[in-house]
DNA sequence: TTGAAAGCGATACCAC
DNA sequence: GTGGTATCGCTTTCAA
């Protein structure tokens, strides 16, 4: 027992083929599971597999296969429970279908995802999922798709890329908060996103190069305009990628002379930021500041007031996207697929009539 | 261009070294980045592979180096925001070092371990971090050991295991809540914790074969017996391991003629749900309830009022199982070391005195 | 410095 | 049904 050898393993197909006293092509058939054996001799094979505690190369396998049975995943922060329950969501349909996933973190950088990328490719992962930090820049997902690998494309679309492609209705979800907003009486409504421009300034919406933020700001500016509200370009702020960048923007805006009467937050990261500046600040929801958030995350529920917010499906974004691209794995061909999920308006009690005073 | 290979490519490095006129063995040396090659070869064969788009085979390098450069890792629940944060540090470690992580979810189910990590060894992986559901139950861990390669423990302990372990200082953490509350003059203080028993209810301490909470619940009663409070195992309540049975819990203890003046929540995910149950029942915090979590969570701050939270190092944790990971891969090696991270109790206004009517 | 050839551990094709 | 053997793409002696 003792001497159990310490050294790895590597018993081997070849060497439960000699214990079990036949071929290893035999022995390979019942310990891949594959052709046809008869019941004594799979007998005999296993029995030889477990005395030399067998485990099987997978590395190996791949090689010849072609099939690593791995799934490889692009976001932006596993740290966001955005994505963390998004990978949830992926892992379990993967799990089931008999993948394993391999997690990288692109920080919304578009060389680290080019990195990720080729990493994954060279590990012949048997397809990618990614949530594109730039739908302008692609070139590097377009390589997936050469290596005759299947991509699927998370919360984001990219116009360039004909590929299966699971998001949300944020553009409808926009929209649906704006009116909100306005039809309460407010004018100086603000959008915050991480979204960044190279001047950090939102001029329009060819700044804005994350396919989910731009539909997002799209449909907010379109129910503004639809509302004969002019100039609301300028109510949206860029850059809040870090929670020190948000407190500063939205410090800055909160602190001006002409401060916003509402907050739209593009993420519930920056939704709680937002909600820590306002009680900082002394400033009472909905009193002072209407404030409604994307992604229904579990604070939103408990604050004093609860948060209105939209609620997206995360998990299920994740599960769809894990799904369509199990099939394509499973050999579905043709169009890439565009599945669109529907968000909710989940109004709790933070957002109220603008004050009087405005415009 | 229209003409490009849609099959997948594989060019191989032999193709690159008919393309650069040299022999295999030398493609392969600057391919792989190795031996010697004279600067002359080396541009060539540098032409020839980026004329030929050539994408290395990690797969077939990982089968003659015995390295596949990508770590395994097996966690409770990707979605908590432990477990995610802590992921978080492991993914920020191993992408420096040049590893790729793999990620399994046990869902706490030691069944689904098992498999995960039978699947790890299988697929080759490099080394393993795994926060292992029962600390009893590792046999499977040891099997790890046994292959070859090295094992990291996340936030919880195995003590028949002699490896590389991290964890936070639960026990002390515990105690200084417990004492925390026995000083403000509570008496009956509940402690609920996801970990179950057969029969979903706490005896001793014996019951408890997750490690971590194990050492809190210790720390808890430790502090109680220290104050010569008797019977406090009673108030000890076991399976807490999703909201709905949370919620089922707490609802019960809250309406029971004798309802617990103080709760400590193992997790943050169980401290989100008695905060909601006790706002559902009309309790005030801290005045009929009060209430401390473990996990210092986004939402403990901005609730009102806010939650007087143990701050656990959690990125730290992984990033620091992680890194012992990894100092073994690069050749360390003894005795399993053990690191334990200091936590801090963060004091907010969730904590009040007793009501006088106690005991 | 470069080349030829032997593995690594499975699968798969083709006879028997 | 079972066995022999080529093969996957790369690394790695060992000679030249």
């Amino acid at each position: 027992m003792e001497q159990s050898p310490a050294r790895s393993s590597s018993v081997t197909v070849a060497d439960v083929a000699r214990e079990a006293g036949v071929s290893k092509a035999t022995a390979a058939r019942v310990l891949g599971g594959y052709g046809i054996v008869s019941a004594k001799v799979r007998e005999a094979v296993k029995a030889a597999a477990s005395a030399l505690d067998y485990r099987p190369n997978e590395l190996a396998r791949s090689m010849t296969t072609g099939r690593s049975g791995t799934i490889g995943v692009v976001v932006g922060d596993i740290e966001n429970p955005f994505f963390s329950l998004a990978v949830r969501g992926i892992t379990d349909v993967a799990r089931l279908a008999g993948f394993n996933v391999i997690l990288s973190n692109s920080g919304e950088d578009v060389a680290a995802e080019k990195a990720a990328i080729r990493t994954l490719v060279a590990k012949r992962v048997d397809g990618i999922i990614v949530s594109p930090a730039k739908e302008g820049d692609v070139e590097h997902l377009k390589d997936i798709e050469r290596s005759g690998r299947p991509l699927a494309l998370l919360d984001r679309s990219a116009p360039s890329l004909n590929v299966d492609t699971v998001i949300a209705d944020d553009m409808q979800a926009a929209e649906g908060i704006t009116r909100l907003l306005i039809g309460r009486g407010h004018r100086r409504i603000a959008y915050v996103t991480a979204c960044d421009t190279p001047d950090h300034v939102f001029h329009s919406l060819d700044d804005i190069y994350t396919d989910s933020v731009r539909r997002r700001i799209e449909g907010h500016l379109g129910a503004c305009r639809e509302a004969s509200l002019t100039s609301m370009e300028e109510w949206v702020r860029v850059g809040a990628n870090s929670s020190e960048a948000t407190r500063r923007i939205v410090l800055n805006m909160l602190q001006s002379a002409e401060r916003p009467s509402a907050i739209i937050a593009s993420d519930s990261v920056i939704g709680l930021e937002v909600f820590k500046v306002a009680r900082e600040l002394g400033l009472t929801l909905p009193d002072d500041l209407s404030l409604v958030s994307f992604h229904d995350a579990d604070w939103t529920s408990v604050t004093s007031p609860p948060v209105t917010v939209v609620q997206q499906p995360v998990y299920q974004l994740g599960e769809a996207a894990a799904t369509l691209l199990v099939e394509r794995l499973n050999g579905e061909v043709g169009e890439g697929r565009r599945v669109v999920l529907q968000t909710r308006l989940i109004e709790r009690a933070s957002v109220g009539a603008a004050p009087s005073s405005g415009s």
